[in-house]
DNA sequence: ATTGCTGAAAGG
């Protein structure tokens, strides 16, 4: 009935296994809500069972490398004498000098990354260490094998809650369209959901902040029997211990950011147009056949990719959601499930923009990314950037502040 | 497509 690709390993804590295995595939007659899955599939139409060797992550796509060629092109042509060989270069066009204008300074990290948009969880890495996370995007799949484990263990215990509130089908797109189609497929139904049932997982978000579009997904909405509506992240832990402060405060603002876009979202702030300005969407491409067959499944007539925007947008403003009330955040230990921690944090919005005005100043290229204050820099004993990091090396200050006359010798 | 592009989160 339903595919799934684990990553977790099979010799994960046993609570993984079986709370993997709860979910409904002989419940035959009264199956939860569905929810769609996407996979990228070029070929194949069919929907539904993708092999497991087509499955997993085969990111790692060669995308950074060209990157690093481009900024290593900039480089050496910056560093060469005349002017004139760089503007003739390779394909004898002035783009170079475009480029090379528009090189190393002023280009913002949100362009040298080709990033369309940020995810929630990037600016709460930032929020830990911003100079790693500039590492992460530069030189992507550099996490210890050991950490990776951790991480998949936890994404497993994700899945498996969110598989105690509806299957999960995976259908083939071509397309980013129909990616976010996908996505806002799951958004009408999940509206709904929420305010009858009263508890939804997986809630996607998005919205323009600062002037960049964030994408995240909320882990749980519900309604307490107060009627207060509140948002649950869950951390898993591989220690059974409570967090430091250093993490509690980047999990409390990850969950302030759901909350300061979500609230957005219900309150008619998000629109159209940004998102459709932002990802570059094309609203009138035709969307792929499996997606409209759900569309059509869930009731929906649509038929291009704009409709279905307009209606989520409609169906966000229109359900009386409200804003969000609680935020809680857990903490349980991976292996035995104990709850270590649960806490309640206070929305301060004022800090909040504040935090993610100056995060987004550096994605914008209004100034240079920074690692760890010295009392932090505990951080960095588990970094797997600290080898190269220039920031350390540094002492606390950006290399390009240190030794801005050493590249242009040679 | 001339000029390419993204499941988000997973934990420390």
């Amino acid at each position: 009935m339903q595919t799934w690709r684990f990553r977790a390993p099979l010799s994960s804590p046993s609570f993984v296994i079986s709370a993997v295995s709860l979910t409904r595939e002989e419940e035959d007659q009264v199956p939860g809500p569905t929810l769609i899955q996407s996979c990228d599939m070029a070929e194949t139409e069919e929907e539904e069972k993708v092999p497991a060797e087509a499955s997993g992550f085969s990111d790692l796509s060669d995308s950074e490398f060209l990157d690093l060629e481009d900024t290593q092109e900039l480089s050496d042509s910056l560093s060469k004498p005349g002017p004139s060989s760089e503007l003739t270069g390779k394909d004898g066009k002035l783009i170079n000098f475009t480029k090379w204008k528009k090189g190393l300074d002023v280009l913002s990290p949100m362009e040298r990354f080709h990033l369309k948009y940020l995810y929630v969880t990037d600016l709460s890495t930032q929020n830990w260490c911003e100079q790693q996370m500039v590492y992460g995007k530069e030189l992507p799949g550099f996490l210890a094998p050991e950490k990776a484990a951790i991480l998949d263990t936890g994404a497993s215990i994700h899945l498996a809650r969110e598989l105690e509130l509806h299957d999960l089908v995976t259908i083939s797109i071509t397309s980013k369209e129909d990616a976010w189609a996908v996505k806002f497929l799951n958004m009408l139904s999940m509206i709904p959901t929420l305010q009858s049932e009263g508890c939804i997982r997986e809630f996607p978000v998005f919205g323009e902040v600062e002037g960049v579009l964030l994408v995240g997904v909320i882990d749980e909405l519900h309604y307490t029997p107060k009627g207060e509506l509140e948002l649950v992240e869950l951390k898993t832990r591989r220690r059974p211990m409570l967090p430091l402060d250093a993490q509690k405060k980047k999990d409390c603002f990850q969950v302030h950011l759901y909350k300061y876009i979500f609230d957005a979202m219900v309150q008619g702030k998000v629109t159209t147009a940004s998102l459709i300005h932002h990802t570059k969407l094309h609203p009138e491409k035709p969307l792929g056949p499996s997606v409209l067959r759900h569309a059509q499944q869930g009731g929906f007539s649509v038929t291009s990719l704009g409709d279905l925007m307009e209606l989520v947008i409609l169906s966000l403003t229109l359900s009386d959601l409200p804003v969000i009330d609680i935020l809680k955040i857990e903490y349980i230990h991976q292996e035995t499930a104990t709850v270590l921690g649960s806490e309640i944090v206070a929305f301060e919005e004022k800090e909040l923009r504040s935090k993610v005005q100056h995060y987004m100043a550096y994605w914008v290229g209004h100034r240079e990314p920074q690692g760890v204050d010295v009392e932090e820099a505990w951080k960095c004993r588990t970094c797997s950037y600290a080898d190269i990091c220039e920031w350390r090396k540094g002492g606390g200050v950006h290399s390009s502040s240190l030794e801005p006359q050493a590249k242009k010798a040679r």
